[in-house]
RNA sequence: GGAGAGAUGGCAGAGUGGUCGAAUGCGGUGGUCUUGAAAACCAUUGUACAGCAAUGUACCGGGGGUUCGAAUCCCUCUCUCUCCGCCA
């Protein structure tokens, strides 16, 4: 959510720039400012009137305790009258604030300067290709028949138990699984990331902090009885542990490994084969509350960081920064992350790193204290290090081999074993 | 699930109708003292909105009500704690 502030600061260079993602802020943007401008006006009378009549309350205290009985009841007259006209401004403004919060929420983030126009994700731009497009031998496979042929995974097992997209991780499978969990939580740690292990299940409120609720709600699971939402990233939990939270000292670094709830309603078809598009999925998330001064380098060391993690999988990758149409609502930058899949010869992706400046700062009231102790909102940035089921589809398709699956160098101390065969 | 207690500033904790944005202690910040530090002492120390400012308004878990006036009384919701039950 953007600061009302800020809107009527820059609300030329706003609309010019929410053009690149597309989006047409001229009619909400005046529309706010409108309804904020009459929002001040009867904040202005209705706190005059209530001054007036904490006044009166006060001067009726005074002629009561001197035994002035009728003056005091004059008085009384008096403050009731000016009760009742307060209490219609107050209603307005109270209505005018919840307005002016419905349109906020519905204007995206200001893309940063660099973002380029562009329709989709077609229009992205690669910044880097690392790493070999792997020649893979005669007959490879997809995972989704590697991962059967191995007996790592049975899709058949979870669409009995659950449903499609709930897949059962089995032996070898699951211990890779479990490997590659570890091992991005030891690389975050070892960067410094604080790691933790947050509830599945957040409420309402933490929807709102992160932006998912109300604009999307039909992707959370939705548990009513509880009025509880099953997370469809850790994003939600870990960045709304600072919701309202005024904080001392920069950077702070999380890391946290979740499942992930998505319903992805409407997906099918081949797109979303295997382990391609899932309903549960495992994903360890990198989260940073930084000095908006210090945000967009931060964003830089993130990317190297992922990227680090990549190139100790010897997975070819490739690194996108996202085109305004591509960009999510809430993000002001953002870099994507794709492995090579050889076995379906098509890039995946793996992870995605934003930096959402005070967009959600602004809804989670995350802030600090500037040189002059005046409060300011705090930039965040998040990033998968990383999703599990795309690098485990690439992991094992672009690794077969006529012997067996070969299992990179870095998993081994987690796996325990360097080859499935 | 049953019974009871509670929710106050960064923390602890007082406050049952007016002079309470709120005692006191701890913590934080600034200063005095000191070669330096500690201790001691003094001062200061919530957030948001409106305003150039002076200042005004709102907030004592959330919402509503009574009253001229509510942290304080009433209703309601949420959460926490204790005991019992159940249970990994």
């Amino acid at each position: 959510m953007l600061h009302i502030n800020k809107i009527r600061d820059n609300r030329d260079s706003y609309i010019e720039q929410l053009k690149i993602k597309n989006f047409d802020a001229f009619t909400l943007i005046d529309a706010v400012i409108f309804k904020d401008d009459e929002r001040k006006v009867t904040q202005q009378k209705a706190d005059e009137l209530l001054s007036k009549a904490n006044q009166l309350a006060k001067q009726i205290g005074e002629l009561y305790k001197t035994g002035k009985v009728a003056e005091a009841n004059i008085l009384k007259k008096e403050s009731s009258a000016i009760k009742e006209s307060s209490k219609t401004l107050q209603t307005k403004q109270g209505e005018l604030e919840k307005k002016i919060q419905d349109i906020l929420v519905q204007i995206p983030n200001i893309p940063h300067p660099t973002v380029t126009e562009g329709k989709s994700d077609a229009d992205n731009v690669t910044l880097k290709e690392v790493g070999a497009i792997p020649t893979l031998m005669e007959g490879a496979k997809p995972h989704w028949e590697l991962t059967s042929d191995y007996n790592l995974i049975d899709f058949e097992l979870g669409n009995k138990i659950t449903g499609a997209g709930f897949p059962v991780y089995v032996n070898k499978g699951a211990k890779l699984q479990r490997a590659l969990i570890s091992y991005f939580l030891d690389k975050n740690t070892d960067a410094g990331y604080i790691e933790y292990l947050p509830p599945h299940l957040v409420n309402e409120a933490s929807g709102f902090g992160t932006g998912q609720l109300p604009d999307k709600e039909g992707q959370m699971y939705h548990a009513i009885e509880d009025d509880l939402y099953l997370i469809p990233t850790a994003e939600v939990p870990v960045t709304n542990f600072f919701r309202d939270v005024i904080v001392k000292e920069f950077p702070i670094k999380c890391t946290a490994y979740t499942p992930c709830f998505r319903r992805e309603a409407g997906s099918y078809g081949k797109e979303v084969r295997g382990l391609n598009r899932l309903h549960q999925f495992d994903k360890v998330e990198i989260v940073q509350v930084q000095h908006p001064e210090k945000s967009y380098e931060t964003l830089d060391v993130m990317v190297q960081h992922v990227a680090s993690i990549l190139d100790e999988l010897e997975l070819p990758y490739r690194i996108l920064k996202l085109c305004g149409g591509d960009l999510s609502f809430t993000a002001a930058l953002t870099f994507d992350f794709e492995v090579y899949s050889a076995g379906q010869e098509r890039w995946l992706e793996v992870s995605s790193v934003s930096n959402f400046e005070s967009y959600q700062a602004n809804r989670l009231k995350l802030r600090y204290k500037d040189d002059n102790g005046k409060t300011q909102l705090c930039h965040t940035l998040n990033g998968s290090a990383l999703a599990l089921p795309r690098i485990y589809a690439a992991l094992i398709e672009n690794n077969q081999t006529a012997k067996g699956i070969i299992i990179p160098k870095a998993l081994h101390p987690y796996t325990g074993f360097d080859i499935i065969k």
